[in-house]
DNA sequence: GCTTTGACTTCACGCACTTGAAGTTCCTAG
DNA sequence: CTAGGAACTTCAAGTGCGTGAAGTCAAAGC
């Protein structure tokens, strides 16, 4: 992801901005080996990001989004960290992200339903439709066993 | 949610079960008052969850799977013991929670194409298409940009 | 009657950050 | 040239959300 055109280099705070992460958890990134060692203004010793670091926290940040622990993040961006002709490898590590997300997909998808009967059930109870509100009641506790099934680790 | 027909009664073993969440997290969610104090057996002193409590949790689980903090979770719940007459309330509550969800939705529509990218770019690399790689890097930096605009507050 | 099983409480720890303190260093302006 | 302030540094401690282990108690089976 490193083409050599415009070598621009980043502040901290640039880099928070660009990725979206608070300038705490870019350092503390940094210091529990989840990306590698920033380089240093010589005089200052200020990190100084360039465009491979702030691809790497993107790509972290991703990885961060969807519940993925800084253990398991170090081990990828370690293996991303071998260059291109680790290509193989990260195909593998995307893939099984890309099955991750699409886990967490589905799961929004069974709790959007989930909020929906919800509110279909109190528009039901607030006009006295109590055979409608049964129906709904039931429907969200089928829908909740599957909610059930399809658990993910994540936050819980 | 409560239809007056066969009122079981749980442990918090089958609970846990059918919430999905572990009996150390129901405890854990009563203590700080996410939900209602269990009632308990006579004897035994044991926690006995009615189809109310479980609904409660159900629905606490929901909130929690989206990120929500215990805090806000309390007051949610606090509205939802209020009964029937609070209806509009629960609508109110459940609206802004599928926006929450709708929004969760679109960030990790954004996520799998981030990673689509990305694993398409590694194919390029892969097969030496260096133009075609070079096209999916730009590509993917929008992409960020475009990530890093519609954030939530949530686990980051 | 003893032992196993399950639940009880309390406390301590773990993870992922976040915040605060105390000390440089860069920048701008008088 | 020097002063002031914003932004950076490190390190330590704190926070939010659980999770796990230790020790106790009560009902149930052998």
């Amino acid at each position: 992801m490193t083409s050599s055109t415009t070598q621009r280099e980043y502040t901290i705070r640039e880099a928070a901005a660009l990725t979206g992460l608070p300038a705490s958890t870019l350092r503390y990134y940094e210091s529990i080996g989840v990306i590698a060692p920033v380089s240093r203004g010589a005089s200052s010793g200020h990190r100084v990001y360039d465009e491979g670091d702030l691809d790497q926290l993107m790509w972290v940040a991703c990885l961060a989004a969807t519940g993925m622990s800084v253990g398991d993040m170090r081990a990828y961006v370690a293996n991303g960290a071998l260059g291109p002709e680790a290509a193989l490898g990260q195909i593998e590590l995307l893939s099984a992200q890309a099955q991750r997300l699409a886990a967490e997909a589905e799961q929004i998808v069974l709790r959007r339903r989930y909020v929906q009967i919800k509110i279909d059930y109190w528009r039901a109870v607030e006009s006295g439709d109590t055979a409608r509100a049964d129906l709904l009641s039931a429907e969200a506790r089928a829908l909740a066993d599957e909610l059930r099934g399809a658990r993910k680790p994540h936050v819980l």
